[in-house]
DNA sequence: AATTTTTGTGAATACGTATGCATTTATGAA
DNA sequence: TTCATAAATGCATACGTATTCACAAAAATT
């Protein structure tokens, strides 16, 4: 038989203690000096009690939390547990929780709440929502906000992303310089930075060559693997179809393959295919793709020091940051060396 | 130019709608009966001055925080965002916000400092972990628990979970009367009741037939991409390979696909795969997946309800809900039809 | 009309912590 | 030793809500 832990309060540990609740408080939140042998004592009777201080108590006198929210748009995009592994990892280091809000199916009602109640200390958006309702009440609310990879045009607000344009710059002439003809791409809706300055690389990229990315080489629609996956097919079945194909990140490019497998197609020999973004599955035998490794390790590290120093020592400097990204070369390209120069 | 919203409480509204701090209470939490009249003027306060309760003072009040725990062993597993995703929508449903902890990386430190400190209302287990510290700490603290996709001997604790059991039995007899004459068996984990359950059905559908899972025919390993990716290589050099592996899941089964693929072997040609959970990945070409499909949005569906109700009802009647699951039958098996008696 | 019951409301209090202010104790300089 | 200064601690209060108790008014019952 055993009882729940009974509900104990600061007043409980400093009588036991000997001293005033006031006392207690200090030696727990640290923010006074209290005498050795006096916040001994008091740990003592903690540690004897079992005692937990109420975390409402304090983020009512507070004002804060300790819970952070993160915005994703579709958490079972691959990617994203990826990156809420790497956030989760550091806010816990930070003695912080994650809320998490899925607005592609819940909407932002959720959200909106939470900041205008400021139940969470700060919001990490990994979804595009630069027009969103959540972005918005963050802003009129005064809430600290990071955007891990995404670009906003909003210069207040920190931004911690991969080097998009760099590296599409790099898969191009890789491509080029690999000997690829026909080089295509297919990509999601532009509305998302990261999708849009890839693009661009990859124009540019081409450009530079002497090349350009023809109209029956490009084709783009909204994120649905089905969608992304037909594409490729009704590419693949023109009369001169492409010989190596470009993707948006590694989930298009998954579909890609799909599509090419649908259709019989062999990679590398029939069509190159490469990614973006190094997610684990790329690694996988059957899609074994060439792609664009973000460190979102890094990067997660980065968006949550600058989310965190904002909220606790009211850093108000926004903080860009882009990382370089790092070209893995796999079987869906042809195991050609290459040098980036 | 714009202020943040400045900080109101139900004192403003009570005075501006000429009434007593109680009053707007009540008409909020709606807890005891207000005139209508009062009622609509003091809404309408509300409105008017934008007036947002303080959740942390609620909080306090009622030790009740509207944020509900989901504790998660690996969240890079594709099936778990899927879970996520419909619990979340759920969670949402009722009014409640979502914390996610993930075990493997985090620790569970996290989670059982939330139990202890009751900032969550309640929790839901994804995870195995009866013995887990996270679920001690709930028991001890009296907290509502629910556990989906998961059995645990403790009776006293709703679990929600799919029939494996007999899905297992119905893909053994599904492969038996297909005419598959060496079927194997590559699992992960056993404590992971889902796996143990799957493998008995299959163990018990070969019997049902006559049959056995001869030792050379099965494999297992902890949760690793790369070691069920071997494992299948490995089995399938015997000098009489199998012409059928059921996997314990869906991800095994990609895994051992993989596996395949990198030896050469032709899926269903040379083996049949078979899967089990129905993730949307199944779905995608390279794998096209014959598998049996959980009613993840049901299962989510109970499982919130069986929480929400035993926290806001003290609802302490345990709830255990097996789902019936369903055969999808795709490509990694030959496409022949099955009546399942 | 007189009584009982119900309904609506206000005053006061408690939840558990952090912190400004006052006070005591320790420390160091003269 | 004496005084000035710094460090350590206690007292009291505020954070914003929910809820008990008391009471008045209204409704229902006799």
């Amino acid at each position: 038989m055993h009882t729940y832990s009974q509900k104990l309060n600061s007043n409980d540990v400093a009588r036991r203690a000997g001293v005033s609740q006031a006392t207690v408080s200090r030696v727990l939140s640290g923010s006074s000096s209290v005498r050795e042998e006096t916040r001994n004592r008091v740990l003592a009777v903690i540690e004897e009690l079992n005692y937990q201080p109420n975390a409402f108590a304090r983020a009512m006198k507070t004002s804060l939390s300790g819970t952070v929210g993160v915005v994703v748009s579709r958490i079972t995009n691959p990617i994203v547990p990826e990156i809420l592994l790497h956030l989760a990892n550091k806010l816990t280091g930070h003695g912080r929780q994650m809320v998490v809000w899925n607005t592609d199916t819940e909407g932002e009602d959720g959200v909106v709440n939470a900041i205008r109640q400021r139940v969470i200390d700060g919001l990490i958006f990994t979804a595009a929502g630069e027009q969103s309702a959540a972005m918005q009440a963050a802003r009129k609310n005064g809430m600290p906000v990071a955007c891990i990879n995404r670009h906003i045009t909003d210069p207040g607000i920190s931004q911690i992303a991969g080097n998009n344009l760099e590296g599409a710059l790099t898969i191009a002439d890789y491509l080029v310089s690999a000997g690829r003809k026909r080089i295509a791409m297919i990509n999601g809706p532009l509305d998302r930075s990261t999708l849009a300055e890839r693009e661009a690389g990859i124009r540019q990229g081409l450009a530079a060559a002497g090349r350009e990315l023809p109209e029956q080489y490009y084709a783009r629609s909204e994120f649905a693997h089905d969608k992304f996956r037909d594409l490729a097919i009704a590419m693949m079945r023109q009369p001169s179809p492409p010989d190596a194909i470009a993707c948006g990140n590694d989930v298009i490019a998954f579909a890609v393959l799909c599509g090419l497998r649908a259709e019989g197609l062999d990679v590398p020999d029939d069509v190159w295919v490469t990614g973006f973004d190094g997610i684990e599955m790329a690694g996988w035998d059957v899609f074994d793709t060439t792609t664009m490794k973000q460190p979102l390790d890094a990067m997660a590290t980065a968006t949550v020091e600058a989310l965190v120093d904002s909220i606790e020592n009211n850093e108000t400097e926004p903080r860009m940051v882009r990382f370089a990204t790092e070209l893995v070369i796999r079987g869906s390209t042809a195991n050609t060396p290459y040098r980036n120069c």
